[in-house]
DNA sequence: TTGGATGTGGGGAAAAGTGGGGAAAAATGG
DNA sequence: CCATTTTTCCCCACTTTTCCCCACATCCAA
């Protein structure tokens, strides 16, 4: 499971370290793809099956290739250096409009990477219009 | 699984490299053919028998004869040369409206290969009309 | 305090993408 | 059947990107 907030940087050649304690779960291969809002977020590759698989099941064949041609050309595979950095695709990079300071959370089943301003200001907009937590 | 968004030319030979990403899962061959919609597909060999078997199984004869002639004979066998390009067939480019700029997609089972332009204003127009996805 | 794990930076080799020359093969026309 | 043109394909060359490796600074725990 995936959980927690880093704060993590994203070097001149596009790599990001993945918190150490996430590695482990990623060592059957992962996914990186274009998140709900202003960010990206990496599945295991067991995951990413799943969830694509049920997404595409229940749709005409009309809507499947619409479905299909956005979310696997904006999806990418992840792999990990000697460092245990990933590589974010430039692409996907602007989508979520990452600078070089980024804040990667721990979110149950994936991981999402946001730009550390945007994270910060989507943060204080829930703690200010959210629920509370009931913990 | 092809993913991943990829911006490629076509040079004045009409060849055009595949994704290196790519080459791997078509070493026992690809066939290349029209799509649905102004691109071209690329299947593995394996997927395309596949493929074809599924389609042809449920048709009349008569239907299929008509269906045969139209999926067969503007499919072509895909060759790389040693740089792991491939050459596009003149009639399959200019099917698809391919100018020299073009955007090869990764869609699951195949890949697209797209104009540039067209693939930007599909891709926009899909983000509009489209649900949000949920990932 | 020290040693290992972690996060960050950068040099250099290798691979990927692109372009073009020229030989071999195929098509065309007498 | 031969000669000419066209197309195809193999090879080499160049540029850019990717990836592998080493180095170092920091943090935390023993």
């Amino acid at each position: 499971m995936f959980l927690g907030e880093h704060e993590h940087t994203i070097d001149a050649k596009g790599r990001m370290a993945v918190p150490a304690r996430f590695r482990a779960q990623m060592d059957r291969g992962a996914v990186i793809s274009k998140g709900m809002g202003a960010c990206l977020s990496v599945y295991t590759m067991d995951r990413w099956e799943e969830k694509s698989a049920e997404l595409t099941s229940d749709k005409t064949s009309d809507e499947l290739r619409d479905f299909e041609r956005r979310i696997y050309p904006s999806a990418s595979e992840v792999e990990l250096d000697g460092q245990g950095r990933m590589i974010i695709p430039a692409k996907l990079r602007a989508y979520a409009h990452l600078g070089s300071e980024v804040t990667v959370a721990g979110v149950r089943d994936h991981f999402e990477i946001w730009d550390r301003g945007i994270w910060n200001a989507e943060q204080e907009r829930l703690e200010n219009e959210g629920e509370t937590i009931p913990f």
